[in-house]
DNA sequence: AATGAATGAGGCTTCATTCAT
DNA sequence: AATGAATGAAGCCTCATTCAT
């Protein structure tokens, strides 16, 4: 009588399927009949709940930056220290993105590909997800708590560059978590702020 | 009957169009034609040069890699101490990213768009330059020198994804040369592997 | 529970908007989502008041000839002379499709992409309207009012072909309205009807 | 040794085809695949030698008006009486048009399919001849030849409308040539135009 | 060394229509 | 009376590549 299903399957379907097959092989590559038989529809069934390839990109992008802000803003938001907050904050950006490592092939790989104007909006977004990570450096940078030498603005480059290429290389049945690798890579990031020791 | 332009000319063209164009707008999104139309010469000349659109990316691979494992072996075998040799490394390499900056847009890019073959000789001939990283990362932490804290592979990969990502963001007529922002990614990377002092 | 819209409003709607759109832009090029837009409904409800696409042109096509039929049977059985009479109905044809400049756009343009079966039907209501307004001819030029040296039937193609172009240039904002244009044509038909008076 | 095909055969083949079946069943309605086919090649063909399908309706467009704009010069330009040139133009037209009977057919039909800019374009031309045309009542009325009490413009546009409408009524089996026809319909309009005589 | 016509496969998207509700 | 998800066919166009010259 009352239906239960709802909007989500298909559209739900579709854009796992997307994620998958863009991560594997590009955006430009994979066809949209490719994805449309991935998740056992027809190309209508996409066309009714995406107004196109890009539409469907542009989603994926949403998705994750929007998860990214929320996680990253509670983590910035707590109440320990810079130190500990950035190191927190670092760790969990590199095991989220391990755990969904299709999203993080995808990202810098084919944001060129999106139409212009999506591309805009989408940058947009990420520009403030950055400036929110460099705010956390500049706030220790200020405090004295992180070395100045360096700015935070390129720390944060530096340091989402790694993040960025973990794509390429991790493994999921590799011997180390996505954790642990974050674990590291924060470790790497917190010392090269401590400034200079004995240099 | 008398052909002055030698083969260099037209060949040098295609290729340098090819690499603008390709870091322009992505490999599957430049077409043949547009190269070929903005090398100012036509299709046949195209194909009488090169095998396939394919052979022309792996060129640029080519290029990139010989001259990026030349630098690495000049750095890495030079007489300095393991610190030296690792910081002058690292600043050559993200000065020489950021004068090529069009090959460093598309080496992460577009890589997964090669051939299933070119893929793996360009994969092979790219290991073979982390590799050579690698070891002196681990020289360094073989010699106490650098904390073993963390694998030297993955201190590897975190700096290479900085370097990678410099396409992402530098801009040639920022305020920040090439050799400066190498300066600073080297000392952060070093920095980072001198343990853990205070923590 | 309650319904206070009749079935008359929505149906109306449709057909308006399909009439605007089709001589807008032509019947293939306005799709049937645009018409429901348009009618702030749903395709569901088109195709509850309508079998097609081609049944919503049909019914346009019905509702101008209909109408041309009666006004033109009004006309031609008048009490006044033949002279009279054609100058009257030549003058109201004209009016009306400047009146229904939109109806007239459509009619010759669309007539083709009608369904072959639906083609015929209106292709055969046409064919009476023309006779009748032909005969009007026949019948001053056997009266020996109008000459006879051309044939009845290319005098009123002819006329018709005036009107049907008048959906290309007519402006409703122009300077004459479509009285008087029609006035006019109907003075040049009547004209062209008189013979080799210094010929 | 040395090529006699010149650039035609293909690209005329593929306009007359086209032109063959827009005429039959509309733009819209034809299918490049059709025209291919018709033509004996694949649409690779054909756009090597169009842009697009609107750049294939353009050509044809462009041909009309070319042949027609230089038949109204010829016979305008002649050393006639005012009446003379005037009758020659209209039967001229008439007859040509009959003669490319799908030229006719597609002109007004098919107008507005064209792409916005496209169709300024042809717009334009399309009024030079019909200006050219309008001139020539105009001088009559002017010398006293014609009666004035008709605007010239207007006349031109009830004479063109006739014209256009040939492709709607004629058949070239029937029993009339098109140089009687264009001789009739001359003959009409240069009869309404003779003035209020007995009215 | 280089041209330019031509192919054939495949890509994205649109659309009229149906159907369960 | 009306919705909206879904289909399936078709449409226009792009493109890497080949080949005769």
């Amino acid at each position: 009588m009352m239906t239960m299903t709802r909007d989500e399957p298909v559209r739900q379907r579709l854009l796992s399927e997307a994620t998958r097959l863009f991560a594997e092989r590009g955006f430009e590559s994979t066809s949209v009949q490719e994805i449309v038989s991935a998740a056992g529809v027809t190309k209508g069934a996409m066309y009714h709940y995406f107004d196109s390839k890009d539409d469907l990109l542009h989603e994926i992008y949403g998705r994750v930056l929007r998860m990214q802000m929320e996680r990253l803003t509670h983590f910035a938001d707590s109440d320990a220290s810079v130190s500990e907050r950035l190191h927190a904050a670092a760790t969990d950006v590199v095991a989220t993105s391990v755990a969904n490592l299709d999203d993080t092939k995808i990202f810098f790989r084919s944001m060129h590909q999106l139409a212009p104007d999506t591309q805009k909006i989408v940058r947009a977004e990420r520009r403030r997800y950055h400036e929110r990570f460099r705010d956390l450096v500049a706030e220790g940078q200020r405090d004295g708590v992180f070395t100045a030498d360096i700015p935070a603005e390129m720390v944060t480059d530096f340091f989402f560059g790694s993040v960025h290429h973990l794509g390429t290389w991790y493994h999921p049945d590799g011997p180390l978590s996505g954790k642990e690798v974050g674990g590291h890579f924060a470790d790497l990031l917190l010392r090269s702020l401590r400034g200079k020791v004995g240099d």
